[in-house]
DNA sequence: ACCGGCATGTAACGGGTTACATGATTTT
DNA sequence: AAAATCATGTAACCCGTTACATGCCGGT
């Protein structure tokens, strides 16, 4: 699924620039599942505007670049829903963290600790951020997937706040031997 | 995190040929947290070789072509050792299937169950896949991996089923409100 | 005075995915 | 007889990430 698609089905929300989409990645309600920068977007919404997908409006700002308003074409709706079609390929998942975590044995202890408390910290961060949305009003399907998100984020937290000791075994074991 | 250094990380495990590293990507311990294909694994360990980070030994076989099976050099070792240095980048997760529920609204009653349906068959296979898995002889921190992906996939497999009627509440109303 | 947020875009680079190419052996 | 498994590799293409380029406004 490429960006033109994500760009479409952000635009089902309602219509928006390229900065405000970017915005939907990186914490709004696709931040769970996708991810997508400038680089990507602005370029993205250049073609579905020339292929008549999105329509846009250019409003004047005083100081900053008029803003591109952004919204869906009849055309652009039909283009989404035949891409809705497909079946979805596999969820890809990519983790630096916990490739790490696999080869622990090859890293320093702190570094190890660094990066562990890293990544809790942000797991914790992204449960908070889903808890602290509000509910009311949203459509079910879209609560479904907050819902699946704040369900991966519970999962995280809890599992690592409770098997730290598997990733530190060693080294404490190590310490202690040390210390005796 | 490039395939090359995903390459010597699969070789820490032992020594092992291009074939039998993409199988530790799509089966085993590897599949949770990343993904790669032929096309970069092969190249991958071709540079590897040339930079001296892994050695090669060929294997003669009938019929088949030669085996190759690569192993980490030290200098290899060392090579990860320093990769692992770094901070790691944050999880990178991409779901079409979320995106299509997300926008269910858009989809056909029938396609959304055959995606979900489809979704949640393939969370069941793999919690059963790592759920097979024999813990004895597992050092800690690839214990602690492990058990992060089944902490994963049973949030997924739980959600989804205590969840499914989110998704389908709108198409069983409109349904029921027709047949009446 | 400086940093973060608002706001858009381009260009190059890198890298991975996909498709192609080959072919024997084992399982269904 | 067909399909899956074992086994390696190349080449082109796509596409996304990164860095660069610009500039004002508001808050600290």
């Amino acid at each position: 699924m490429d960006v033109k698609t994500l760009c479409l089905g952000a635009l089902t929300l309602g219509n928006a620039s390229g900065y405000e989409i970017k915005k939907m990645f990186e914490e709004g309600p696709f931040a769970y599942f996708h991810q997508a920068g400038y680089g990507s977007i602005y370029p993205a919404l250049g073609k579905l505007c020339e292929e008549g997908l999105v329509s846009m409006q250019e409003h004047e700002q005083d100081g900053r670049p008029d803003k591109k308003v952004y919204g869906l074409t009849a055309k652009g709706k039909t283009a989404l829903e035949g891409k809705l079609t497909m079946q979805p390929a596999k969820d890809k998942v990519r983790s630096e963290a916990l490739v790490m975590f696999f080869l622990a044995e090859h890293m320093d202890a702190e570094h190890l600790r660094k990066v562990f408390d890293g990544y809790l910290a942000c797991y914790r961060d992204n449960l908070e951020c889903v808890n602290s949305l509000d509910d009311k009003g949203v459509s079910p399907h879209r609560l479904f997937v907050r819902g699946f998100g704040k369900a991966f984020y519970q999962a995280a937290v809890s599992y690592m706040e409770e098997n730290s000791h598997l990733l530190f075994a060693e080294t404490d074991l190590r310490k202690t031997g040390a210390s005796k």
